[in-house]
DNA sequence: TTGTACGCGTTATCAA
DNA sequence: TTGATAACGCGTACAA
């Protein structure tokens, strides 16, 4: 087993010294070609990397990103990580991973963890528990520190700093829109509570929508469900919400669900009750997951375009550390939107 | 914007020297009280926290984990990272996370990219263009320059390492068993060309289960897909296959698919051509996945608990990189096998 | 053309 | 009880 070689061992080996050996291996000018061959080759022989950590001790940057998430196992993280992986990987940055599990003190732990050196900025969508108690100093502090932030998706206006959303609004109002022109009567709105704000937001295009139709949105077809429980473990209870919601209003026609669960139950329980998708009624669900595409009947969706948020953001949060901040300049911070997109499938007419 | 503060600044503004403060913030029994507190109270004031990157090198030690897999959309994949990064992170450890995307290429790039310093050790899995191309240059490499590396689902036997695998013969031997034994007469495998290891011994499993129950295994009802294609793009190529084996064998009363996606194409191609399921057709895949859970009828599978791999992966990987390897000592790798687990759901009788 | 010295932030050892 | 020094591995300004 041969350790990884250093430019010390290699002095020793080639009797020259250290800052020799460094410059003959970045080809400078001031070494001899006859020692650069020398240690060049001797270099290549053994396989001489620079050490990582060496360089960003000395340069004070690591040429990696901190990715804060709330969970893994979820489609649309784990595309937006693709996406930063990709542009991070091409622009010499590696990615790094923390998971805040929802948490508000593992989103804490995790970030200090990695802001003690070991990033030059972050990516990050906030924990649910931390929307809730609306406790932001982790993310201020790491900012004063000079240590950059770019949060996705789950954003607070709050916090100055870069962003990357969908256009929440937009897009459920072309989503509810849709559903109007394809003859619904009586639309339903399956989404959670205020204080995530994409709910919020996409409750807000519900009601924008109908409203442009010059419809009343109701207030017993809007079903706010308290997302703080995992419904992937306690999927029955959620079933029975929507259940009751359909067997007091018959006359639902339409359902939009701010994501994918919501409206696969929601396929189920009409199943369950006999009525036929989407013959009696229509679903168009909020979601970048795959659930959608292969469930039956096939789901029309509101596309969020993950990957491409991954991507804008680690290409926001590279400009910003690449970019030489000059003193005094004041620092602008940017906001991107990412248009949705309507994916038609066998849900809708 | 106050920038992390470093002990040689607490040193300064204190007028102690650098050691005195290093002493005195571990509480060093040779400091006197009166500058142990002083110090502390300043550190704590300025919210000091040693820096990783100093650490790292003076230590030779990151306490971050490199893990390598071939995709992250990928129910799969995301479990197990969430296994490595529970682990991980309650043992003191980081996560970098590098994608190969299936290709050569890029898992040796990432793998020499992250092996110079940046990491203690490697959790991964195997693209698919290296098993196919079987080179494995880069990982005794990588252990060759005492860089432990934990191998998981995707292994080959050709190199020495420690290893978690799923116990691939028996989970196909106990799906194939409960076709046979819920009446099943004509069983098909859907798997994929032998270069997947998990792909040839879950192949091997529908051979010997087939074998134990005294039936003959029939060639035609093996379709093997080639799998270099993407299919979540090429879905009808594979539906089409399918469908041609469905025709070709009217007799097929059963099916055993070697992953999520060939288990609910062959359901989808099956309710197509009329086939009632489980009545007429029961369906069993081998997958961690969620489409499984959602789809209709809910699918039968055999799990291979993906998180629980991630787990022992990274738990036999910190054992490797805490252990005090004695110099002589042979090395030993240990090779943990995950049991599958039957779930049964609507596919089946 | 080559080598010395320094600094990045930390800790351990040894001297004062 | 405190401080100076060396070391981790690297690159660079400056001296030889």
């Amino acid at each position: 087993m041969k350790r990884k070689i250093t430019l010390k061992q290699i002095a020793r080996e080639l009797d020259v010294s250290i800052s020799t050996v460094s410059k003959a291996l970045r080809n400078s000018v001031e070494i001899s070609d006859d020692t650069k061959q020398k240690v060049q080759a001797f270099a290549k022989l053994y396989n001489y990397r620079p050490n990582n950590i060496a360089l960003s001790l000395k340069n004070r940057k690591t040429n990696t990103i901190g990715i804060i998430i709330p969970e893994i196992v979820h489609h649309f993280f784990s595309k937006v990580i693709r996406g930063v992986e990709l542009v991070a990987n091409t622009r010499g940055y590696n990615v790094i991973v923390g998971l805040s599990n929802e948490s508000f003190s593992k989103e804490v732990i995790n970030m200090e963890m990695l802001a003690n050196g070991s990033i030059d900025g972050f990516i990050l969508s906030i924990s649910k528990e931390t929307l809730q108690q609306q406790d932001y100093h982790h993310f201020n502090e790491t900012m004063n520190q000079g240590m950059p932030i770019v949060m996705f998706d789950r954003v607070v206006s709050d916090i100055n700093c870069d962003k990357v959303i969908v256009d929440d609004l937009d897009g459920s109002k072309k989503a509810v829109s849709k559903l109007v022109e394809n003859g619904c009567k009586s639309i339903a709105l399956i989404t959670t509570k205020d204080y995530v704000s994409v709910g919020k937001l996409r409750t807000q295009g519900y009601m924008d929508a109908l409203n442009d139709h010059k419809l009343i949105p109701k207030s017993e077809l809007i079903l706010k469900i308290d997302d703080s429980l995992d419904y992937e473990v306690h999927l029955d209870a959620l079933e029975n919400e929507i259940e009751q919601l359909f067997k007091a209003n018959k006359n639902i026609d339409g359902v939009f669900a701010v994501n994918e669960l919501y409206a696969l139950s929601a396929m189920k329980v009409a199943r369950k009750l006999g009525l036929d998708i989407p013959n009696d009624l229509q679903v168009i669900g909020f979601t970048d997951g795959v659930l959608s595409k292969h469930a039956t009947p096939s789901l029309t969706t509101v596309s969020q375009h993950a990957q491409k948020m991954g991507e804008q953001a680690a290409n926001l949060l590279i400009d910003k550390l690449e970019k030489g901040l000059n003193e005094d300049e004041e620092e602008h911070f940017n906001t991107i939107v990412i248009n949705t997109e309507l994916i038609e499938r066998a849900s809708t007419k």
